[in-house]
DNA sequence: GTGAAAGCGCTAACAC
DNA sequence: GTGTTAGCGCTTTCAC
């Protein structure tokens, strides 16, 4: 900049306020600083300027997701990077695989950064009381997806519980009884907010839960795999299975199709995903909305960072189930159906 | 830091060696200080600690991608996270949506944020030229996926051209001669060159091409549906189609679908994508490995911040034909196989 | 082993 | 309108 400020005979302030578009310079001036500035591609220091500045802001945010490469990490990241860049804002981006350590250290890093914000999505099971250190410093991170655990924030998260709720309750009112229930690790608050959801839509019907047709701590389309066949192979397999996860409803769909069993088990998933409706039968689920999870929590992060001061936010937002095919399927003749 | 120094009862400069985990310090001061850290919740702001050190590193890259959302950009930012990780290095990225101002209006955002090294994957037919201004920037540049224009830098590609050729030769081994060409917008690099592969595979085996059964140009799902419906309702269709990128590949199968003709008419698609093997038929694809593209873009980034000066490198990764039933599909009999 | 002074690139405050 | 001085949080250099 001293280098600029001497190519056009100035002064550094003037510099500096053509940089930052102010006004007051004269027009003259101006033109002989623009054109220094070319001349050395000159290209000023953002970090150095707001390290001065009163308003101590980097117009960066941190994001820490489950992994980037996930389809719905990657649709909340898009929807927080519209909003960021609405406002100029670049985003700082990492996975953590479900991690806690690696989750604490992501946000460390990200503040030896100074990001003004954070946006997280908590790995399982993590404790979040090393974000209350600094006070200061929750008004400035915004937990998506799930709520941070030992601590008080704003937080939004999909209604999960009503989402699958309403899933079972659609096969049950297709007559199913014996209704099959793949979930994964119930540490992850969403797999545990499901779980409730599928339990309270059987207690609603009064139909008693089975404890052998739950398979909880599946980590794998694999995982997901193995336990569909070992279910369907059992005394009096169920005849409609809700799998609570994205990757679990693909393991259940891949077991379903070893089995050839496709077309005569019902199958709701928990999540969209892509080609969900080009596959024999379509494939029935409750969709979230991750887009929609993203802009939410940015803006309400944002809000934060315009001083907004107000209590801790807890927005839940709705889900929808798609009627595809797989979840229409009716129970066999002779199965419990007729037997009510 | 000023104020740990205080609270410890010690220099500046000493506080400065434990943050930085120096040597040099007595134990009985480094316990002090570690101690007011913690009281004080000190954290240390590693822009204002770059500015003044010699190595003026700020352990952050950028990445710019089409989509972040998209499976094919995340999976290559998740292999550019992890190997940013292992050294320490956090990721800054954005999506451009194939537009070259926003291209250029993001490099120039990241620089101002000193990143250390760009990965870019250009947008189509953006104009490479303004990176050249800074001689020593474009060492910090590695394109993907498709090399930059009017400029030389490092750049890592697919075998596009080798790709199409091998899924174009696929269909032909099986008897089919009207092999329908459905095409991404012609300005994208790899676009062209699947086009070419495609061009060169009838030419190998003598077949001459017929623009009326090519559509390029095809810029969502929806428009790739329509080519397929209108082809197959011409005159003498296509008897197999090689779709060269992911989203068109959709869109060919929701058009067959919809013709219920996915078992007559063959596909090959370029690009893997999820649950492909799921459908029925599974698709034939022509996949890429975009994690392979990642980690060889930011290997080559990091040499490069290491101080490798060598020549411009071009890196051409292979692709792999992954055969699922669609691209087997045989021609009808008396179809033009028979007259051969 | 430790600390004081200078300075990284920039902007705030104030004088001209 | 414009330039000067001080100082942001830190590291360097160099005395002690």
């Amino acid at each position: 900049m001293r280098d600029v400020a001497a190519l056009a005979g100035v002064g550094l302030k003037t510099v500096s306020r053509v940089v930052n578009g102010e006004t007051g310079v004269s027009p003259e001036l101006h033109d002989r600083v623009v054109e220094a500035i070319g001349r050395r591609t000159y290209q000023r220091d953002l970090h150095a300027s707001m390290l001065r500045r009163s308003t101590r802001k980097t117009a960066t945010i941190g994001l820490v997701l489950e992994d980037v490469a996930n389809p719905f990490s990657s649709a909340l990241e898009r929807a927080i990077e519209d909003a960021a860049r609405a406002r100029g804002v670049m985003v700082l981006a990492a996975s953590c695989d479900e991690d806690g350590d690696r989750e604490r250290r992501l946000v460390a890093t990200m503040r030896e950064r100074r990001v003004d914000g954070i946006v997280l999505v908590p790995a399982a099971g993590a404790d979040h009381g090393y974000l209350e250190a600094d006070r200061r410093a929750t008004r400035s991170i915004v937990f998506v997806d799930r709520p941070p655990r030992f601590l008080d924030a704003d937080v939004v998260v999909s209604d999960n519980r009503s989402g699958a709720r309403a899933a079972v309750a659609h096969l049950l009112d297709r007559g199913h009884r014996r209704i099959g229930y793949l979930g994964d690790d119930p540490a992850i608050y969403t797999a545990a907010e499901r779980f409730q959801g599928y339990r309270e839509a059987l207690a609603e019907r009064g139909v008693p839960p089975d404890p052998t047709r739950e398979r909880a701590g599946l980590r794998s389309v694999a995982d997901a795999e193995r336990a569909v066949i070992e279910l369907l192979r059992s005394d009096r397999p169920p005849t409609a299975l809700f799998a609570s996860q994205n990757l679990v409803t693909i393991g259940a769909l891949q077991g379903l199709r070893g089995l050839d069993a496709q077309h005569d088990v019902a199958l709701v998933g928990f999540d969209d995903f892509p080609l969900a409706d080009l596959l024999e039968p379509g494939v029935t689920v409750v969709a979230q909305d991750p887009l929609a999870l993203g802009r939410a929590a940015a803006h309400l992060l944002f809000r934060r960072l315009d001083g907004d001061a107000s209590p801790w936010q807890r927005l839940v937002l709705p889900v929808e189930l798609v009627t595809r095919g797989s979840g229409e399927l009716l129970p066999p003749e002779g199965s419990d159906r007729t037997r009510r």
